[in-house]
DNA sequence: TGCGTTATGTTATATAATAACATGTTTGTA
DNA sequence: TACAAACATGTTATTATATAACATAACGCA
């Protein structure tokens, strides 16, 4: 697992429209789709929507309140379960372990590790990756002689906004 | 978060004398305790004792039974919880967040993070830590403003003895 | 011994995820 | 167009993980 070199941003934790953030994230997502021959159903749409909608990790309950809100007609938690399963698949979105909840990718097109800064003051989850960092992470592997076949880095504390701004605890 | 440096040799991975591994492991649980002024109580003793005997991570539930099994009354998940709980804030034991389970911390007496080799054929999980990674990790931080206070890293593969022998997927 | 603190027991419930099977939809093809 | 296979979604039930709230017991010190 190797990731491409990227200058440290934060996407989310800058001022931007993210309307526009969102309408790129399903259009890149459609991109997606459409090379691996996967079906992007209005379904799988709505979830990813509702996932970028949102700046925090959404849980799986939470996005079923969500949908059912949005729908008139109940949801089941396979059906959301099953679309999340599917764009986990196509790299679409990460699972957050230690928060049982999920995000959009912001880089999806790439081969990539699964690694986030998590703010407890506002509940972000800001994406990153840096070769760095990798480079450490492969060496320390293969001193064990440890084949990586995935990763998850979370980072627990507070970001920068929140340290300067003394950002309340997430409800 | 800072990591001492360690030469990167998983004792579970060697043969050994798991005997004389847990009560040294015993041993050392009763001094951080005593240190800190804490009670390591017998239910406290028994729940670490049986994380210690598993080369594998251990689920809440899982313990529990064997709790049960252990003592003629019935034990209920509070029980299991609270002495988890107790051995986290110690530093005594970690939980993997992507296996929702428990094991043992092979240095408790040391401040360190929460980073793990784990292999999908034999479910062993191996804890390390390596300076250069952990500086990378400071780096990274540190390029996004951000303050650390907790950290999970968790590598998902194959380890080098399962690699050699084709080791069977974990039941 | 008595009192405050800490630990454990007990019951109920919240939260997260999956199994199993039924029904509907799409897609390609005869 | 009709049909079948593959895929997606609906539905019901259950499993797995974790916590809330309150009762009782044990401990540690005056
Ligand atoms: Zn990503
Ligand atoms: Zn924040
Ligand atoms: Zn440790
Ligand atoms: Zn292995």
């Amino acid at each position: 697992m190797s990731s491409p070199k990227q200058i440290p941003t934060s996407i989310a934790s800058t001022a931007h429209n993210h309307d526009r953030c969102i309408s790129s994230a399903m259009q890149t997502a459609r991109q997606v789709c459409s090379r691996s021959g996967a079906r992007m159903t209005s379904l799988r749409e709505n979830v990813l929507r509702l996932i970028w909608q949102s700046h925090q990790p959404l849980g799986a309950y939470k996005l079923m309140d969500m949908l059912a809100a949005a729908s008139t007609r109940r949801v089941a938690p396979p059906t959301v379960y099953r679309a999340l399963d599917f764009l986990l698949e196509q790299g679409l979105i990460h699972r957050i372990n230690s928060l049982n909840a999920f995000i959009g990718c912001t880089h999806p097109s790439t081969r990539h590790a699964n690694n986030f800064l998590i703010c407890k003051a506002c509940g972000i989850a800001i994406e990153f990756a840096y070769q760095g960092l990798q480079t450490s992470i492969d060496q320390t592997a293969a001193e064990f002689g440890f084949s990586i076949d995935a990763q998850s880095i979370e980072l627990i504390g507070h970001c920068a906004n929140c340290q300067a701004t003394g950002g309340a605890p997430q409800p």
